[in-house]
Order: C-alpha cells, then sequence, then structure tokens
DNA sequence: AGCCAGGTTTGGC
DNA sequence: GCCAAACATGGC
C-alpha cells in the first residue's frame, strides 16, 4: 500500500477498496452519498471528496495534519488480504470474507454511529439513511465539499437543544425521545472518547445506560465508532445467519448467540460480521435452509 | 391487510 | 435473569 499527499489530496494506492460497497451499500455509515460517480460526506466538520483511481481512492480536500486521521478512518492498518486465512478454520466465514474483497470497516466518529444506530432501531435500511439526512437537512451546519453543498451531523448539544415533537413531525416516531435523551447525557459529559480505551466489557455496559442503545445498538457503537473490532453486533440477519451455519448456536437467544459468536470468532469478530451481515442481507450466499 | 426492517423499553414473573 | 407486548413509520 501507498500513501501520497500534495496539492490537498490524499491518494492511497496498491489496496483493493470498493466505495459503493464500504461507503454506501453495507449500511455501516449512512452519512455517505454519492454523486456522478464520486463520494461526499462531512467528516469532523469539513466536506470531504472521495474519488476511485485504478488500484486505490484519492480524497479531498486533506491537510497535511489530518492524514493520519484518514488512515485511521479507513481502517488502513489492517491486513484485511489476510483475512480468509486467518478464519479459514470456520469455512462460511472465509467463504463471506473472500466474496466482497473490497469491502473495509470504518472507523466513524462515535457520536455519529451513536445517533444513525440509535436510528436503526426496528427499522430498514433505507429510512435509515432519509432519517439521517433530514437530521443533518434540519438541525446540522451547511458544509460546502467540492461545489456540492452539505451538512454535517448536528453535534450533541444542538440536537439536546431540539424538542421532540419536531423530530416527531419529521417521522422519527418513538425514536425521537431516544435521540433527544441520549444527547443531553452526551452534553452533559457521558464520555464518549474513554468508550475507546476502556476494555469491550465496560465500554458495552457503559453505553447501554443511554437512552435508546440496547445490546445491539452499543456493539455497532463500538464496532464502526471506536474501534473494538471484537464487538459483534447481532441484528435479524447475522442471528438467521449463524443459526443456519453454526449449529452450537441455534435457538440461543441473541444476546447468548452474541457472546458465543464473539467468543468463537476472537479479535477481529465484528470485521468479519460485517462482511457476514451484507452476504446475508443482500442473498449473496445462502442461508443453508 | 399483515409482515418486516442492522431493536429498545417497560412491566410481569 | 428471561419473556411478551408496545412502540412509529413506510415498503411490499
Amino acid at each position: 500500500m501507498k500513501v501520497r499527499h500534495r496539492n490537498a489530496m490524499l491518494s492511497i494506492t496498491g489496496l483493493n477498496f470498493d466505495p459503493q460497497l464500504s461507503l454506501i451499500d453495507s449500511a455501516q455509515s449512512f452519512l455517505w452519498r454519492e454523486h456522478e460517480g464520486r463520494y461526499y460526506t462531512v467528516l469532523n466538520g469539513s466536506g470531504l471528496c472521495l474519488e476511485s483511481v485504478q488500484d486505490g481512492f484519492v480524497l479531498h480536500p486533506v491537510n497535511e495534519a489530518e492524514v493520519e486521521d484518514y488512515l485511521h478512518y479507513f481502517d488502513l492498518a489492517r491486513d484485511y488480504e489476510g483475512l480468509v486465512g486467518r478464519y479459514a478454520e470456520f469455512p462460511p466465514v472465509a467463504e463471506a470474507l473472500a466474496k466482497l474483497p473490497g469491502l473495509r470497516v470504518l472507523n466513524q466518529p462515535t457520536w455519529e454511529v451513536l445517533v444513525t444506530f440509535i436510528l436503526s432501531a426496528n427499522n430498514n435500511v433505507e429510512r435509515i439513511r432519509k432519517l439521517t439526512w433530514l437530521l443533518c437537512e434540519h438541525f446540522g451546519e451547511p458544509v460546502a465539499a467540492d461545489g456540492l453543498q452539505l451538512r454535517s451531523m448536528p453535534g450533541p448539544a444542538a440536537l439536546a437543544a431540539v424538542p421532540e415533537a419536531a423530530l416527531r413531525a419529521l417521522g422519527f416516531g418513538y425514536r425521537a425521545p431516544f435521540l433527544v435523551e441520549t444527547a443531553k447525557r452526551v452534553r452533559d459529559g457521558f464520555d464518549l472518547g474513554a468508550l475507546s480505551e476502556l476494555p469491550y466489557e465496560e465500554a458495552h455496559e457503559r453505553l447501554v445506560t443511554l437512552s435508546g442503545v440496547g445490546d445491539k445498538v452499543a456493539d455497532c457503537v463500538l464496532l464502526f465508532g471506536c474501534g473494538h473490532a471484537s464487538a459483534f453486533p447481532v441484528d435479524v440477519w447475522v442471528a438467521r445467519l449463524m443459526e443456519a451455519w453454526f449449529p452450537a448456536v441455534r435457538g440461543l437467544s441473541k444476546l447468548k448467540l452474541q457472546r458465543a459468536s464473539r467468543a468463537m470468532l476472537g479479535d477481529e469478530a465484528g470485521i468479519v460480521q460485517q462482511f457476514m451481515f451484507h452476504c446475508a442481507r443482500c442473498g449473496i450466499m445462502g442461508l443453508g435452509m
């Protein structure tokens, strides 16, 4: 892999990266959008454009000082090529890994993952994306990116100030009070930054004290927003798939299925979970019924 | 019309 | 600790 930075452009080559899959279709982030073949988002308050090139991608505008942050965001320190080999003892896992060679698990800002996955509860991907967009459109700050007008995700203080009724009127349903209450907790000092430093178990315990955050959403926040690669979110798709492929976990409750899977798949359980999730949801692999 | 979607909360054993 | 029901919304 090769990393070069010049003229506010960060180019990363020598890796397999599928932006449509990683940024949009895999439903780990709901904050990127595609426009005429390029991908746009707001990250840390500034607009960002991503463009695919031959064997990698180019980001702009990027300051020299931000380069390390982006390397982390795209999880570039992890050996994705070697995943298939490391999970060879679990053939269904290795198969899912082999089918999606351009997928990477992003390290997103904790707050953004927390908000979007509170919205994910008992919801579908397209509507999560729509509600996320509404949140930015109505309560975020305008940001220019490569000539496009985008809007940032509102921060904790801004979201805490939104009346629950305003969210209800926009179609957020019963998630409206969860969002506002959690925003107040964060605004008033709940330490999101500590979650990345704490051991998995303790970080998980803290997260589920937030309104609208249960075991599954907590695992999504830990995996996508806190660098806890062992967190193993169990949604309906992953539950079906694990039960189909691993007889040992059949009939377990969601929480026990999560614990058993995490114990079985180890310190990169969450990384491979993302490959399995996308395979199951898009019917790429049969569920072995 | 009824079921489903990257579930959580609440209340009852 | 485990279980059922309620919860908003929109697509099929």
